[in-house]
DNA sequence: ACATTGACTAATT
DNA sequence: TAATTAGCCAATG
Protein backbone atom coordinates (compact mmCIF):
# COMPACT_ATOMS: atom_id res chain seq x y z
CA UNK A 1 0.00 0.00 0.00
CA UNK A 2 2.46 2.50 -0.91
CA UNK A 3 -0.09 4.80 -3.50
CA UNK A 4 -2.27 5.56 -0.46
CA UNK A 5 -0.74 9.44 0.15
CA UNK A 6 -1.07 9.45 -3.49
CA UNK A 7 -4.35 8.38 -3.67
CA UNK A 8 -5.32 10.42 -0.11
CA UNK A 9 -4.17 13.97 -1.99
CA UNK A 10 -5.94 13.05 -5.18
CA UNK A 11 -9.33 12.39 -3.21
CA UNK A 12 -9.08 15.32 -1.28
CA UNK A 13 -8.43 17.18 -4.26
CA UNK A 14 -11.41 15.65 -6.10
CA UNK A 15 -13.16 16.35 -3.05
CA UNK A 16 -12.90 19.96 -3.03
CA UNK A 17 -13.27 20.40 -7.05
CA UNK A 18 -16.81 18.57 -6.20
CA UNK A 19 -18.00 21.16 -3.46
CA UNK A 20 -17.39 24.39 -5.37
CA UNK A 21 -19.21 22.86 -8.62
CA UNK A 22 -21.73 21.74 -6.46
CA UNK A 23 -22.36 25.19 -4.84
CA UNK A 24 -21.29 27.20 -8.18
CA UNK A 25 -23.94 25.16 -9.57
CA UNK A 26 -26.74 26.72 -7.04
CA UNK A 27 -26.02 30.07 -8.00
CA UNK A 28 -28.93 31.59 -9.20
CA UNK A 29 -29.19 33.35 -12.98
CA UNK A 30 -28.38 36.92 -12.54
CA UNK A 31 -26.91 36.69 -9.73
CA UNK A 32 -23.57 36.08 -8.78
CA UNK A 33 -20.57 34.80 -5.98
CA UNK A 34 -16.97 36.23 -5.86
CA UNK A 35 -13.75 34.01 -5.63
CA UNK A 36 -13.53 34.67 -2.45
CA UNK A 37 -17.10 34.14 -1.11
CA UNK A 38 -17.33 30.64 -2.61
CA UNK A 39 -14.26 29.59 -1.07
CA UNK A 40 -15.03 31.05 2.21
CA UNK A 41 -18.27 29.20 2.02
CA UNK A 42 -16.69 25.92 1.22
CA UNK A 43 -14.16 26.02 3.89
CA UNK A 44 -17.18 26.18 6.16
CA UNK A 45 -17.43 22.08 6.09
CA UNK A 46 -14.01 20.68 4.68
CA UNK A 47 -12.17 23.88 6.52
CA UNK A 48 -9.61 24.66 3.69
CA UNK A 49 -8.67 26.23 0.29
CA UNK A 50 -8.80 29.77 -0.54
CA UNK A 51 -9.63 32.03 -3.59
CA UNK A 52 -7.05 30.67 -5.51
CA UNK A 53 -7.91 27.14 -5.09
CA UNK A 54 -11.25 28.16 -6.18
CA UNK A 55 -10.43 29.52 -9.34
CA UNK A 56 -8.27 26.99 -9.96
CA UNK A 57 -11.03 24.20 -9.52
CA UNK A 58 -12.85 26.09 -12.46
CA UNK A 59 -9.88 26.50 -14.51
CA UNK A 60 -9.76 22.66 -14.56
CA UNK A 61 -13.38 21.99 -15.11
CA UNK A 62 -14.76 21.17 -18.35
CA UNK A 63 -17.97 23.64 -17.71
CA UNK A 64 -19.96 20.23 -16.68
CA UNK A 65 -19.93 18.69 -13.53
CA UNK A 66 -19.20 15.00 -12.45
CA UNK A 67 -22.99 14.41 -12.55
CA UNK A 68 -23.46 15.82 -16.15
CA UNK A 69 -25.07 19.01 -14.95
CA UNK A 70 -23.90 22.38 -16.39
CA UNK A 71 -21.38 24.98 -14.17
CA UNK A 72 -22.62 28.66 -14.78
CA UNK A 73 -18.90 29.33 -14.52
CA UNK A 74 -19.63 32.76 -15.80
CA UNK A 75 -21.47 33.80 -12.60
CA UNK A 76 -18.25 33.51 -10.28
CA UNK A 77 -16.41 36.67 -10.94
CA UNK A 78 -13.44 38.47 -8.65
CA UNK A 79 -13.55 40.69 -5.88
CA UNK A 80 -14.32 43.81 -8.05
CA UNK A 81 -17.20 42.30 -10.40
CA UNK A 82 -14.89 41.02 -13.41
CA UNK A 83 -15.19 37.91 -14.95
CA UNK A 84 -12.10 35.64 -15.82
CA UNK A 85 -9.96 37.79 -18.04
CA UNK A 86 -9.90 34.37 -19.87
CA UNK A 87 -13.20 34.49 -20.98
CA UNK A 88 -14.40 38.22 -20.35
CA UNK A 89 -15.94 38.61 -23.35
CA UNK A 90 -18.17 35.88 -22.96
CA UNK A 91 -19.09 35.95 -19.29
CA UNK A 92 -20.07 39.02 -19.66
CA UNK A 93 -22.48 38.10 -22.40
CA UNK A 94 -24.12 35.25 -20.42
CA UNK A 95 -24.34 37.06 -17.67
CA UNK A 96 -26.20 40.29 -19.95
CA UNK A 97 -27.80 37.92 -21.40
CA UNK A 98 -29.70 36.42 -18.10
CA UNK A 99 -30.36 40.34 -17.07
CA UNK A 100 -27.44 40.38 -14.39
CA UNK A 101 -27.08 43.63 -13.12
CA UNK A 102 -23.88 45.06 -14.58
CA UNK A 103 -22.06 48.67 -13.68
CA UNK A 104 -22.83 51.53 -16.01
CA UNK A 105 -20.01 50.34 -18.52
CA UNK A 106 -21.17 47.18 -18.52
CA UNK A 107 -17.81 45.81 -17.99
CA UNK A 108 -18.80 44.48 -14.80
CA UNK A 109 -21.17 42.97 -12.27
CA UNK A 110 -22.56 45.30 -10.01
CA UNK A 111 -21.36 42.89 -6.45
CA UNK A 112 -23.86 45.34 -4.53
CA UNK A 113 -27.37 43.93 -6.54
CA UNK A 114 -25.64 41.07 -8.01
CA UNK A 115 -24.46 39.06 -4.58
CA UNK A 116 -26.18 35.91 -3.79
CA UNK A 117 -25.44 33.70 -1.22
CA UNK A 118 -26.18 30.03 -0.06
CA UNK A 119 -29.06 29.74 2.66
CA UNK A 120 -30.02 27.15 4.32
CA UNK A 121 -32.97 25.62 1.68
C1' DA B 1 13.08 21.37 0.64
C1' DC B 2 12.80 25.29 -2.68
C1' DA B 3 11.03 27.84 -6.69
C1' DT B 4 7.38 28.76 -9.76
C1' DT B 5 2.66 29.35 -11.05
C1' DG B 6 -2.29 30.73 -10.85
C1' DA B 7 -10.06 32.04 -13.59
C1' DC B 8 -7.43 35.76 -6.07
C1' DT B 9 -7.56 39.89 -2.64
C1' DA B 10 -6.68 44.07 -0.03
C1' DA B 11 -4.06 48.05 0.51
C1' DT B 12 -1.41 51.69 -1.58
C1' DT B 13 -0.39 55.21 -4.92
C1' DT C 1 -10.53 54.05 -12.16
C1' DA C 2 -6.29 51.73 -13.00
C1' DA C 3 -1.58 49.98 -11.95
C1' DT C 4 1.52 48.09 -8.37
C1' DT C 5 2.76 45.30 -4.35
C1' DA C 6 2.64 42.05 -0.95
C1' DG C 7 0.15 38.26 0.97
C1' DC C 8 -2.22 34.05 0.36
C1' DC C 9 -3.01 28.53 -0.54
C1' DA C 10 -2.28 24.48 -2.79
C1' DA C 11 -0.39 22.09 -6.93
C1' DT C 12 3.72 21.04 -9.60
C1' DG C 13 8.56 20.39 -11.12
Amino acid sequence: MGATDVDDRAARAAEYAAAVLALVRRIPAARAMTYGLVAEVVAESLHRGGPRQVGAVLAGSSGVDDDGAPVPWWRVVNAAGSPPAHHLDAALAALRAEGCPLTREGRRVDLRRAVWFPEAD
